[in-house]
DNA sequence: AAGGTTTTCGAAAACGCTTGACACAATATC
DNA sequence: GATATTGTGTCAAGCGTTTTCGAAAACCTT
């Protein structure tokens, strides 16, 4: 049984209204549920073309014509981390309600890639940008001159007149080593830490940390914080390197979940118990937090007020392109478990 | 300091050719490097207007004149798992040498959502659509008559006439019980399993450890397959169902990372331990294998063949739309891990 | 039955770009 | 010195929609 003829594309407007015995401009009344501009009976006889040829509306014609396409793109510089993931899931739950489609699109996380993506005419065929800025500045983002509305998220400070959803990442932190310190922990590394530098997630972590320690006169050592990557592999490693130098320490803060998941896989080849032996923290509450041996502890950044704030920036900037910027940050929780207990 | 002008789009091509005093049709071979339409001392002069005024070909506009787009669609039924976001990194890395882009769209993984991604107009904005087809039935593809080149993923039987990429669902499944057979596991639960019904991942992966029980004459017993998700809140539930029930059994096949790894955390809660007491087996080789505790032995699908198979086929099939449909199936493997020592 | 209103439909002009054919120099060929 | 050959550049047409503006037909009013 052979499907359809199944023209291969090619199939226009002009051949529905033909077939249908009507102008153009009715099908696309049709099409468009401009249930005023045509009638009833009409209307049937048209779909019924549409159906039987399977015509479908050229999209980049349309676009062209209207300058919109009703799809949001999502640009992150990872897409094998959960936590993006998650959070594409979460836009494109409460985008849908809007009518419109979320993408995901990769920047891998350079600074060219991040300009790339931003600068890409490519970029003009979605209705709005969702940025995850990593690696970029703020004078890069001024450069870069953005066309579409512009929803900036992650930690880097950004330059007034962009909108921006920020993590509560130095709050967060502090959090996170209070846990720790509560339950006795002195000697708290951290993975992922950076202790000079712009702005960044790393930095803005590792600068909540102090003041935590510091809010408890907990003299800081330099060599617990481990600076590098803050996937599982950078956990596992980090926690190997600290215990071959011979360092002592009762605590670990990971700058995300993937790095205390890490860390703890670590610990427990080298036979160290949690939370016996060592507390540990994480950071984005994944769902795999949840599930880790032992339970992980881990900073809440409210992931669901993020989503919310990014679709409310959003909307009102596509709504009024020259709304204020706005910056949200909401607090982050922390959601205690197994591992600082 | 304001920023630029930022002319808010607007920009055509005829406002470049007026500034740089040429025609469209220079700074059309300008901006796509027809080196010799057009000589250097003009090119430089254009490009110039270009740099100082931040323009930007229209890409809808450029679309709708030849066809293309250079991107292609990965179209999944879920972003949160890390299978789908390490299989986009894998497969964005590929196809960008051969200058595509790759977005990742969302189906929800209801056959609904599934066939809408399908006919969506919306993707005929794309050059190519790579499907993940977890719901829909072949019946279903062939409805939906795709119109750009289509190459389906996942564990489903396709319909002829479409490139499918397919995982060894019965082989994988048959290592992976014989993993567990092999240490002497002789009641062995499956998370996610499904006795009969369609071609579906759980059906075939059912069956590969049908086999396997049977390949040792060790009897099925029907308790032990646990239907449902495979997950790792599945993973986590079907445990403690199964304890409550008061079922017996001393290995446990996870259909997926997640689902195992499920598993693992409700057994350690129950005090039992991994591999001692239960030994376990995964599916995907997700990274997350690699650090759980005790590192957990999964089936490696071979993911990079499967990327690897996804882009030949791709690349074939827009090189002529009339090659002949193929079926790729990469042998899985199993990779041994604490879980099972 | 004349005027007015609503309903239903269509013609023409864009949207911004690229394909193809074609001008016009300047150089090369015989 | 006439013809062919480059190297540069431009013109005109059209990709498939939708916007705008009107026209025709049908339905009311009084």
């Amino acid at each position: 049984m052979t499907p359809q003829p199944a023209e291969r594309s090619g199939l226009t407007m002009a051949d529905v209204a033909r077939l249908a015995d009507v102008s153009v401009m009715t099908v696309s009344n049709v099409v468009n549920n401009r249930a005023e501009r045509v009638s009833a009976e009409t209307r049937r006889r048209v779909q019924a073309v549409i159906a039987s040829t399977g015509y479908r509306v050229n999209v980049p014609a349309r676009q062209l014509r209207q300058g919109r396409t009703g799809s949001i793109v999502l640009a992150v510089p990872d897409f094998g981390s959960t936590y993006f993931g998650e959070l594409g899931a979460r836009l494109a739950e409460r985008l849908r309600p809007h009518g419109f489609r979320l993408v995901m699109e990769l920047t891998r996380g350079t600074l060219d890639d991040e300009l790339e993506t931003l600068t890409s005419p490519h970029l003009d065929g979605h209705d709005a940008i969702i940025l995850s800025m990593t690696a970029g500045t703020a004078r890069d983002l001024v450069d870069a001159q953005p066309r579409k509305p512009l929803v900036v998220i992650g930690e880097r400070s950004v330059p007034a007149g962009f909108d921006h959803v920020a993590m509560d990442n130095v709050g967060g932190a502090r959090l996170a080593t209070d846990a720790l310190l509560d339950v006795g922990a002195r000697r708290i590394a951290v993975i992922g830490g950076q202790l000079d530098g712009d702005e960044s997630m790393q930095v803005l972590r590792t600068q909540g940390y102090r003041d935590a320690l510091a809010g408890r006169s907990v003299p800081l050592d330099e060599n617990l914080v481990v600076e590098g990557g803050v996937g599982l592999a950078d956990g596992e490693r980090a926690i190997r390197r600290l215990l071959e130098a011979g360092e002592e320490f009762d605590g670990v803060f990971g700058l995300t979940d993937a790095a205390a998941l890490g860390a703890m896989s670590a610990l427990v080849a080298s036979g160290l118990r949690i939370p016996h032996d060592v507390k540990v923290v994480g950071w984005d509450n994944t769902e795999l937090a949840t599930y880790a041996i032992p339970p992980l502890t881990s900073v809440e950044p409210d992931n669901a007020a993020i989503a919310d704030g990014i679709v409310r920036l959003l909307l009102r900037r596509l709504d009024d392109a020259d709304a204020p910027a706005e910056t949200a940050t909401p607090p982050a929780r922390l959601v205690r478990r197994e591992s600082t207990r």
